[in-house]
Parts: C-alpha cells; structure tokens; sequence
DNA sequence: GCTTGTATGTCGGGGTGCCGACACAGCGAA
DNA sequence: TTCGCTGTGTCGGCACCCCGACATACAAGC
C-alpha cells in the first residue's frame, strides 16, 4: 500500500465508520495521494471565501468551524475531533469555503487533494454516493441544529449539546463522559453568553447530573440529562 | 418522449437551473416513471419519521417544509416553490425524512420514485454527483440560515429572508417584489413572533423599502434595504 | 515562591423579544 | 347585509438573556 501515512494513521482513519464503509480497494486508492499535514494550535487551515482544495479528515487533535460575522461576533459551527472528515461541501459544486476552520489543538490531518479526488471520481462515479452520503450525513445534523435552535429553550439546547459531545459525534465507541471545552465556547454553538452558559450548567450540577472542572464537563448521569431536556421542552 | 406529464408541465420543469443542467438524454430518462401528484391545500406530503420514498418537484402551489417540537411549536424550514425540487436527503442514505411537507395551496408535484431513481443511478452512476450538487447547494442555503440566527439581529435576519423571497430562491429571472405570506410565517422562518415581525416591518415602511398589505409584502427599494442590513449587522 | 494568563462563579442593570389582549380591517360565505 | 375567519396594528407587562464588572481559582513559566 503506497501512503504517506503511518500504519498507526491509517488505522485510525480506518476506524471511521465512513471511510471503513468503503471498500478496501477503494480505501487504499483514495490514500494513494494523501498527504499528513500538521498544524499548530490556533494555525486557520483554511478560510471562507477560499477556493476549495480537497477534503481533510482529522487525525488528533481538533478542528474549528466557525464563521465572523462583520461586527466580530463569532459563531462555532461544529468541532471536528478524530476520525471524521470534512471540507466536502464544496466537493459537488466546486464553490468557496462556507466557513473558517482552524486548528484547536496541534492537529494532525489527512488531506487528499482535489486534483486527485477528480482523476478518481471518473473511474469510479460510484464514489460520488459515497461523497453524497458523507454529506447528507452532515445535513441531518445540521438540520437538527437548526430546529433546536429554533424550538427549544437554551437550557435544552445547551444540555443536547453535551450529549452529543459525550457520544463524540457517534463514532467513539467508548463513552469519553468527558467534555472538554471552556464554556465560552459551547456558548458559542448553542448562540448564548457565557454567564448563561455557566448559569445553566450550574443548575445541572445542583440537579447531580454533570460535575464542572476547569476547562471540562464531566457527565454524571446522562439518562437523568435525557429527561430534564424532555421536561424543558415540553413546557416551553 | 413517454412521460405522464404535459409538454406545459416538462417545460417548468426544464426551467429550473438544476434540472436544466442535466443532459437532456438524462433529463429524459428521469422523467419517464415521473407521475404527477395533486394535493389539495393544507395536506401534507410526508411527515417526518416517514420512509423515504423518492424525489419531488413543484410544478404549481408550494409546499412547506417544516418541523414542530413536543410542545406545539412549529418552525418553518423552508417554503418550496415552482421549479424546485426537494425530499434529496434521504436519497443518499435512504434513512427517513426529517421534516413534514405541506402543500400551502393547491399544489401540482412530480414525483419521481425511490425504486425508480435506483434503477437509473446504477446504469448511471454519474448521477450521483448532480443529486449531490442538489445536495450540497440546499446544504450552502441553510448554512448561511445558521449563521444568520446566530450571528445577526433580528431586524438583519428578517430583511435578508425577504430579500431571498423576492429573489425566489435565485431562480425566478423576474422580480417578482411581491412576497405572499402573512407575517406569521415569515416569524415562523426566522424565529421571531408575529407582533416582532410586523413591529419590524412597520418600521422598514416607514423608511419607504417596503409596503405592507394583506397577506403580502411589497419590495420598494431592495437596494435600500440591502444598506439597511449591514448597518444593522455592523453595530450589533 | 511569584507572576501572568485564562477559565470560572456571581451580581446588578438594561434592553428587548415574547405573550396576552384587544380593536380593526379585508374577504368569503350564508 | 351580516356573520365569521383570518390577518394586521398596537399596547403594557414580564421574563430572560446579554453585558459589564469584579472576585476567585487553576495552570504554566520564570
């Protein structure tokens, strides 16, 4: 198999439920091109208004995707951690980068880029379902996003939120239980300040079911989570 | 051409950008399982949770696509109207709808189904990459939706969707300047309550951008408008 | 140790969007 | 015409979220 990557590198992108749905031989092809890129914390890997160049999958470490708007408020679209990808919006249609992403950590990522996406894609259009699945994939979770947002109160909103961040986006097998990230930054994603943030989460540490540390939201009992968010939501 | 559609009915079709930039042999063999649905006003197509059953295009009316939370709640993602097609999610990962359909007048669809698109995308498997820019161009709409709710004031985010409405969704080459809706669901589309949605839409009157009417809403001066919204954005 | 920087916890004030309420206007049906 | 329905215009009160401010706590570096 001729990578530039490690075989420990490549097991992890094989443990992406995505990628580890392709076929191998398609897997193997896809990696004959990729290149390792590391980059630091707080480095921007790429920039809205950008030209696309390829999709990346995150090794370890985390991506940020967050859009400004032009008064300086920020908004973090998602967090990008270990074996998924992302940058294929603009796959299908070409266009610009929607979003800025930026290095959260030192980061390492996998990029194919898109001049050999292409040269692949036409001996193997089948592979653009693939793509078109990654994609829908993303859709349904932002849709939710959007009705959650639109829906339900802040509280529920901000505990949904940590649920999902507990499962690690659905592909961590283990529970890491541990969330972590400053307030600030879910306060971010889920549009409320921080003092609200903190307001809230420290309700749920009263009610027994998260424990907050510096830097950290340990989840004590996500069941019980589970019901105060059904709870809030009816009673809006 | 075997089609159960009229040449009236096609050429709407054909109208649209996306559609329209498909090859016309393609363009063809989609059409030919193409069955024309009526729905009175006020019924709905498929509700959320329903298995995915194909592709739709409005040919006449629109249709609503929404979502409501446990405690009636309801939210209005997007309104599909005449060349458009909709219901693509799924087709990628064949998993169910995520929002309710609603015809809001007497509505002419077609409907291309599941196991017919099947058929065409395996002799086809191109296709995949057209669904996928159908995709990926709704995904480009609601993300800047996201941004927008999080970002921009309420007065900007309500501008802006009348500003898209007027455009119909960038396809419709006149101007139309009318937009049919009661301010209701214009809330309903940008969170906002009706009495905020017309306190903000008396005062766009009284700067002379809009006119207000029953049921409708007169564009006067988009350009103004447009200036309007950034001065909002920029000291929010 | 001390210092610096970053994250958390908490308070009070101010703005603003939501809601209930009510009047009224346009429009179709009886 | 007179209902009745639906959409619009408007007001006041209330809740709640944001923001500024400040104290505190933890972590890393000198």
């Amino acid at each position: 198999m001729p990578s530039n990557l490690t075989e420990d590198q490549i097991k992890v992108i094989k443990s992406g439920i995505w990628f580890n749905s392709l076929d191998a031989e398609t897997q193997d092809i896809l990696l004959i091109e990729a290149k390792i890129k590391s980059i630091e914390s707080g480095t921007r890997l790429f920039a809205r208004g950008e030209a696309y160049d390829g999709l990346y999958a995150v090794i370890k470490g985390s991506v940020r995707i967050t859009s400004v708007s032009p008064s300086g408020k920020e908004g973090i679209l998602a967090i990008i951690e270990s074996p998924h990808w992302f940058g294929e919006i603009a796959l299908f249609d070409g266009l610009e980068r929607t979003h800025d992403a930026l290095a959260e950590l030192d980061t390492i990522l996998v990029h194919i880029p898109s001049w050999y996406l292409e040269k692949v894609l036409i001996d193997k259009p089948k592979l653009w379902k693939d793509f078109g699945r990654l994609l829908s994939q993303k859709m349904r979770v932002v849709l939710v996003n959007i009705e959650e947002s639109a829906l339900f109160p802040p509280s529920s909103r901000l505990a949904r939120r940590l649920l999902i961040m507990s499962r690690g986006y659905g592909e961590h097998s283990a529970n890491p239980l541990d969330i972590c990230i400053p307030q600030e930054q879910l306060g971010m994603m889920v549009s409320l300040s921080r003092q609200t943030v903190n307001q809230i989460l420290r309700q749920f540490e009263r009610q027994g079911v998260v424990r907050l540390h510096r830097g950290r939201i340990e989840i004590l009992d996500s069941e019980r989570l589970q019901k105060i968010i059904q709870i809030d939501e009816e009673n809006y």
